[in-house]
RNA sequence: GGUGCCGUGGCCAAGUGGUAAGGCAAGGGUCUGCAAAACCCUCAUUCCCCGGUUCAAAUCCGGGCGGCACCUCCA
């Protein structure tokens, strides 16, 4: 049984699917105007996981998150580099789906973009004029929010509340301060399509609205995004969906913002740190990880310090990069050790897998699964460290298990899917890039020390290790040689 | 002003009635020629404060204090 925390109910609830094993899903993607930052980022795994856990537990999931493409934002973007607003949409868009895919997250089944699903979003504004709930004024058609008593359910306001902050700026005919776009009259110079109401283009809310109904129908089971969009992107997408088509999402989920200094990270905040950036520095799955490591409702930070030079470091993702490297290590060591077992199933060394599901079960706790990820770590390096904890073919057995149980883990939470030798290598020779060390150097540095330590020259051993450690690289001696890594 | 969220050890962070997960940092140890890695031990009688309910509260209720988000574009 699955529990989560819905929005409108303000509670964790039981989940119950439309219809059995069936899950329909959809959620708030970006607007395409600029590269995607880390708080992005944090919504998209966020979303990403939840899928793969209900895939995980066997849901047939069809999932729709949206890209939305044309805005005053993109539209002043274009403006401003001197190409069309199409077209800065595009690159954008191309850029998203290269980020989300260094982070591990899949692409969602149905990507639908707003400028091509005019049609539908026309076809429900009609709808609504013919309850009453739209009106046309100059060349505009607004969503009457005052035919609409339920407005302010999923955001806990009352429509009088609302109205007290609420305004008309200049230049807009709205009938009162509530009611919102659907359709904007075309200005010189902007992209328009033609309409019953002439031309012009979609106002922000209308297109989730139009196309979840064209992927997903009627109603459908969850809908997700960022906390930020609660009010009042999907407050207004209820209005329009329940006025139109009578129901809408059964459940509502919203990832918490991702925090900067104590405030959220926005371009108008100026604290931006876009994934591209993080990429630049560390592996995107660390990042993933850091991301991972706090449930997904809560507030999250992300920390920036300056290094001697000026230049901003990240230490979370550091530390977030030195756990996955651990994880790595230690799975390349079950590899190696349990690799070879073909032996009928012996009791599971732990629970890691019954805990993982129940901790994921409870409203996707990450952070609860990732801490029983750790207890599993523990003791297969434990059983790996200890020949004589018991004999052979059981550790085998054991350890086989903890790895099967492990990459389920890492499966659902989308890391830990490469081999380890990939991860590490690739970590290892950014990191001699960053700090300028050359592999060749180290190498023969440490055919050097073999030498002196095969003729018991240890002071010189211990000398060129001493050297090495300053410059960062660590030894590790073992049966089969010396290993290293930068630290 | 309205709405909602949050306040857990030096830092990060789980935990919505049953007696404080996990990670980082720190100290000690096992192992090692020396190290590193790995593992072990120590590290919150207590969960912002004050009341209340209860056999029992970090968890529920009331009141403070502090922080954040939304109410305008925002994942």
């Amino acid at each position: 049984m699955i529990r989560l925390h819905d929005t409108r109910a303000k509670k964790k609830v039981e989940f119950q699917p439309r219809e059995p094993g069936k899950v329909s899903m959809y959620v708030c993607g970006v607007t395409v105007y600029d590269l995607c930052h880390v708080g992005h980022a944090r919504t998209a795994v966020a979303f990403d996981v939840i899928v793969r856990h209900l895939r995980a537990r066997g849901f047939d999931v069809r999932f729709v998150r949206n890209i939305t493409d044309v805005d005053d934002k993109i539209i002043r973007k274009g403006l401003a580099e001197g190409r069309p607003a199409a077209e800065v949409a595009r690159s954008y868009a191309d850029a998203m789906a290269a980020d989300m895919d260094g982070l591990g997250v899949a692409p969602a089944d149905v990507e639908p973009r707003a400028t091509l699903h005019i049609a539908e979003m026309i076809d429900v504004i009609r709808r609504l004029e013919a309850r009453e709930l739209a009106y046309a004024a100059g060349g505009d058609v607004y969503y009457s929010v005052a035919g609409f008593p339920n407005y302010g359910g999923l955001s806990g306001q009352s429509p009088e509340e609302l109205q007290a902050g609420a305004r008309i700026e200049v230049g807009e005919n709205k009938k009162s301060p509530l009611d919102f776009a659907l359709w904007k009259a075309a200005k010189p110079g902007e992209p328009s399509w033609e309409s019953p109401w002439g031309p012009g283009r979609p106002g922000w809310h209308i297109e989730c609205s139009a196309m979840s109904h064209r992927y997903l129908g009627d109603t459908f089971d969850i809908h997700g995004g960022g906390s930020d969009l609660i009010f009042p992107h999907h407050e207004n997408e209820i209005a329009q969906s329940e006025g139109a088509f009578g129901a809408f999402a059964r459940y509502w989920m919203h990832s918490g913002m991702l925090n900067f200094g104590g405030e959220k990270m926005s371009k108008s905040l100026g604290n931006v740190v876009t994934i591209r950036r993080a990429a630049e520095t560390h592996d995107l799955e660390a990042l993933r990880l850091l991301l991972i490591s706090v449930h997904y409702r809560s507030p999250a930070g992300f920390s920036i310090a300056r290094d001697d030079a000026g230049q901003p470091v990240y230490p979370d993702l550091d530390e977030a990069e030195a756990r996955l490297d651990y994880f790595y290590r230690t799975l390349e060591r079950l590899d190696g050790f349990a690799g070879t077992l073909a032996s009928p199933p012996t009791p599971p060394p732990s629970d890691l897998a019954t805990r993982f599901v129940e901790a994921m079960d409870d409203d996707f706790n990450t952070a609860a699964g990732i801490g029983h990820l750790y207890d599993a770590f523990v003791l297969a390096n434990k059983l790996l460290d200890d020949p004589k904890a018991a004999p052979k073919t059981e550790r085998q057995s054991a350890l086989t298990a903890l790895a099967r149980d492990a990459r389920m883990v890492g499966t659902t939470l989308g890391i830990m899917r490469r081999p380890p030798a990939e991860f590490l290598n690739s970590r290892r020779a950014r990191l001699c890039v960053q700090r300028k060390i050359d592999p060749q150097a180290v190498e023969s540095s440490i055919a050097e020390r073999a030498a002196a330590r095969a003729a018991k020259n240890f002071q010189r051993a211990d000398e060129i290790r001493a050297g090495l450690k300053q410059r960062g690289v660590e030894l590790m001696d073992g049966p089969k040689g010396t290993a290293w890594r930068v630290v």
